[in-house]
DNA sequence: CGCCAGGGCCTCA
DNA sequence: TGAGGCCATGGC
């Protein structure tokens, strides 16, 4: 399968997708902590009690009170990690300003938002991707499945595999990787769902012998 | 109703 | 280093 005709065929389906859904760097981190496992429906209602506290904001989110976050965040799930997750990543950001972040090496801006309890890898490559602009590819489980499907890989694949793979393929900037991944979100939503995928109208249909 | 969602951490071998 | 358990709400 060529992937840059793959993406064409979403594009042209789908049409830009202009992501991520958030306006600010601090809307974008926040946001990419609270999807962890989690339907963005619910990730904006726990954004929008943010909003209306004052709280979509490094310092307050550093600052204020534990349970008083987790109770903003509710709807997003899991709220207690995620409001202990915000603290710790709200506090770097105020020590290493995403500004500050957009000029180191790739890896190494990389690094450490590893180094963060709470933040794996897919939550780090959304923000270098979405909030600090770097070109890196975010994959996920919507990207593991749909590519299993097409039989370009196993079922079990893991992050690092998949990212690598399809980088190198694509060989994109930043531009680029941000419109990929957020199309396959729109497919993965909408079309290849984990049970009841809509194949009849996919823009981008299996072979048959891969179909699952 | 039960399944699922744009993960990640901890434990235990 | 990998599998399994845990975290939790709301939509469908």
């Amino acid at each position: 399968m060529n992937l840059r005709n793959f993406y064409r065929q979403l594009l042209d389906r789908f049409g830009p997708r202009n992501w991520w859904p958030g306006d600010t760097p601090e809307e974008v981190i926040v946001g990419a902590i609270l999807t962890q496992n989690t339907n963005w429906i619910n990730v904006e209602k726990a954004i929008a009690h943010l909003r209306v506290e004052g709280a979509l904001d490094f310092r307050k989110l550093s600052s204020m009170n534990k349970n008083r976050v987790a109770e903003l965040i509710r709807p997003a799930g899991y709220f207690n990690q995620k409001a202990m997750k915000l603290a710790i990543v709200s506090d770097f950001f105020l020590k290493n300003p995403p500004g500050k972040m957009s000029g180191l090496p790739i890896t190494d801006a990389r690094e450490k938002l590893l180094s963060l309890w709470g933040v794996g890898e897919e939550t780090a490559d959304s923000i270098l991707l979405y909030a600090l602009d770097f070109p890196i590819l975010v994959v996920d489980a919507y990207t593991r499945r749909i590519f299993h499907r097409h039989g370009l890989w196993g079922a079990d694949i893991p992050y690092g595999d998949m990212q690598k793979r399809l980088m190198k393929e694509l060989k994109g900037d930043t531009v680029f990787y941000n419109d990929f991944h957020a199309q396959i979100v729109e497919l993965g939503k909408n079309h290849c769902r984990k049970s009841r995928p809509s194949c009849a109208d996919c823009p981008v249909p299996c072979p048959a012998s891969a179909a699952k």
